[in-house]
DNA sequence: GCTAAATGTTGAT
DNA sequence: TCAACCTTTAGCT
């Protein structure tokens, strides 16, 4: 689930619950276990969302530096915590509530200075509100990398993963193949727009829709039908289109989808 | 019930 | 280029 709709939806989570309090942290698990015990006690001042990066800033310029990478998840809840099961990397206690971290590619206590370098490998994130899109443009304009491995570099974009590249390029009609060179400014500040639109109802909803058919469905009520996406996953299913095979092959580490008719240039 | 794949990144080879 | 991280889910049987 974590591309960069759902580590801002986490922050706004878990603001109520952590901002202002008293946190008690523990590491069933073993592998955070010095980490937490330098932070327990510390009262939580803000959490900073940046792509897919998640920060918990304690007092005393400490901060907890999450990355869910591929399987990490957070499970929270009220009153006295559950038996902790499994590989449990942290649990946040506080008067109120519980917060669970597992999975995650990192979990690390790190200075300001420490939380800047791992900012200055990023691009602009669409959520936010500081966001530059104009550095975004310039990385992707002056690459000759193609244009569906640029969208996934974190250093072009944060915050996006494999199914938001899918989506906003067939929503684009533009084939993953072009080189950033060949990006027309205006079809840039377009996919701009359109990811940050996608990227809030995705905050909202929790999940990703891209379609206006389901998105149609979910508001009014009506059982959804399972076609939250266009193209993502959809391999050697007809386009919703064009009815056109949707194709796939591996870029840039991930599977990519896209309709060789609707995304033909 | 079992297996494969998955919305991601890093570090070793 | 590959393995590791570690859990959930979809699609089988």
């Amino acid at each position: 689930m974590p591309e960069g709709h759902t580590i801002h939806r986490l922050a706004k989570d878990h603001t109520p619950l952590l901002v202002g309090r008293k946190v008690a942290l523990a590491s069933p698990q073993g592998r955070f276990a010095t980490g937490a015990e330098l932070l327990t006690g510390r009262p939580v001042e803000r959490i900073d969302p940046y792509g897919k990066h998640l920060f918990y800033r304690f007092e005393g310029d400490l901060l907890l530096h999450v990355h869910l990478g591929l399987y990490g998840k957070w499970a929270q809840g009220f009153g006295p915590p559950p038996e902790p099961r499994g590989a449990l990397r942290l649990r946040m206690t506080t008067d109120e509530a519980w917060l669970d971290l597992r999975g995650p590619t990192a979990c690390e206590v790190m200075t300001p200075a420490d939380r800047d370098v791992v900012l200055a490998r990023l691009g602009p994130d669409p959520l936010r509100r500081d966001a530059d899109p104009e550095l975004a443009w310039l990385r992707l304009s002056r690459s000759k990398r193609l244009v569906g491995e640029l969208l996934m570099d974190q250093k072009v974009l944060a915050g996006i993963g494999n199914v938001y590249r899918a989506e906003v390029l067939y929503r684009a009609g533009m084939s993953p193949f072009r080189p950033g060179t060949a990006v027309p400014r205006e079809a840039f500040d377009a996919m701009w727009l359109d990811l940050r639109d996608l990227l809030r109802a995705g905050v909202r909803q929790r999940r990703i829709i891209t379609t206006e058919r389901e998105d149609r469905d979910r508001r009014s009520g009506t059982a959804t039908r399972g076609d939250a996406h266009y193209v993502y996953r959809r391999h050697g299913l007809p386009c919703r289109r064009c009815c056109t095979e949707v194709r796939t092959q591996v870029m840039q580490q991930r599977n990519l989808f896209w309709c060789p008719t609707c995304q033909a240039v």
